[in-house]
DNA sequence: ACCTGAACACCGTTCAAGT
DNA sequence: ACCTGAACACCGTTCAAGT
């Protein structure tokens, strides 16, 4: 059974949900363990190639064998550095979340909420593809952490009380990520027969419709009346 | 050729994408045409079985195979009555948002307003399978039109502006779909291994986790504020 | 006029057999 | 010790052949 979790982490490892705290701390321990070859296969060019395939062609592109013909492999190969294509996305997104630059620690509380949340919104726009991805595990990644931390560290600088940060941030975030979804649906499916139909067939997204429909009401102007909304109801509840 | 969409509505209809305003004109004519024999199969029977079927079994165990096992008949069948497992999760969707009850008409237009974001939560949580099947196409069955109609509407009563409303409508539905979507997340996934699995890989999502840490906040709670929040905002813009 | 067995071109994943 | 061709058990979808 030469599966590389079994391989490389033991037999009970492949049991781990990927995505799940126990996992992604087995999955350090693997990175660390490992000493690759120069000119091998790794799993930051897997994920990278990955999210280069999901950005150009969506997210259905991404199959293990489109994947490993552009990195000039065999599909089998594949899973000697990954155990599954969930494995695989979870990497990805935590690969895509990690592009999410921290807003000036000067600035404040309320500020860096605002910039980070839409410099959150900015990344996951950045790669449409990848999207829907986001809810096929929890967020417990490294560079999911590390924003979550900031993003709670700045409301409760901003003087909310703990109890209200929590939920204000709960709800920003559920917030984020639902726009992010809604407003990458339509971009996201790039099958080549759907592109070059034209018309009726690229219909946008209901939402990304009306939104068009309004003179001057982006989907960007949406996302900052509904965070500063967010955030002075927030003020309200404090 | 013939496949059904050839067959009734002409061959230009298959290229129509399932969901869009013109998809949904082209299906109404076919229901109105369809001459069903008794016992025999038809569109609402199939879309019936199958959200049963993602109900007990989740998104990932509606195959065609599985579908038309249950209906008693074989998968070639199934296209008879639909086009494409897209047109099938296209239906579903929409019979889903049927079970939206609009608000009680004498309300105000803030209290119909809260009382339809709940209901449109209630009924996603009912099915959480098909939450993400909810952006796979814009969402212009008539169930979706007579929500989102009441929805603007409620707001308009409630004496905003119509541009305020408007942007209040879009940011309220992305985060009742947003919240929905990430609180359902990990809810879904009913494999049996998974389910038998126990501790580790029945992992909740980082935000459900993060809410049962803190004692007595819950999905619904975060959902009330927020949304109460965004409304405060909007009277704030207005 | 309706239904379907068998096939087609795909999937993700595994493993015996190569080097 | 690493890689992979070929296979397995699935997909969605099609269509010739049945009734």
């Amino acid at each position: 059974m030469p599966t590389y979790a079994r391989l490389v982490t033991g037999a009970s490892v492949d049991v781990l949900e990927p995505g799940s705290a126990p996992w992604w701390h087995a999955h350090s321990e693997r990175l660390r363990r490992r000493r690759p070859r120069a000119g091998g296969l790794t799993v930051e060019r897997i994920v990278d190639e990955a999210i280069d395939l999901v950005d150009a062609e969506g997210l259905e592109a991404l199959t293990v064998r489109a994947l490993t013909a552009r990195l000039g492999t065999s599909s089998a190969t594949l899973y000697r550095h990954v155990a599954s294509v969930e494995e695989l996305l979870v990497l990805v997104i935590d690969r895509v979340l990690g592009d999410i630059e921290l807003p000036d620690p000067d600035g404040s509380g309320r500020e860096r909420t605002m910039q980070l949340a839409i410099e959150f919104r900015r990344v996951l726009l950045e790669h449409p593809g990848v999207v829907p991805a986001l809810r096929a595990s929890p967020l417990l990644g490294p560079n999911a952490l590390r924003s979550a931390e900031n993003g709670l560290t700045n409301l409760v600088d901003a003087g909310y009380p703990p109890a209200v940060a929590i939920q204000g941030y709960l709800a920003i975030v559920d917030y984020i990520l639902g726009s992010a979804f809604f407003d990458t649906a339509g971009v996201v499916d790039r099958r080549p027969d759907r592109v070059s139909g034209g018309g009726a067939d690229l219909d946008p997204s209901f939402f990304a419709a009306q939104r068009a429909a309004i003179d001057g009401v982006t989907g960007e102007d949406v996302f900052r009346f509904a965070v500063t909304a967010l955030l002075d109801g927030l003020a309200a509840a404090s």
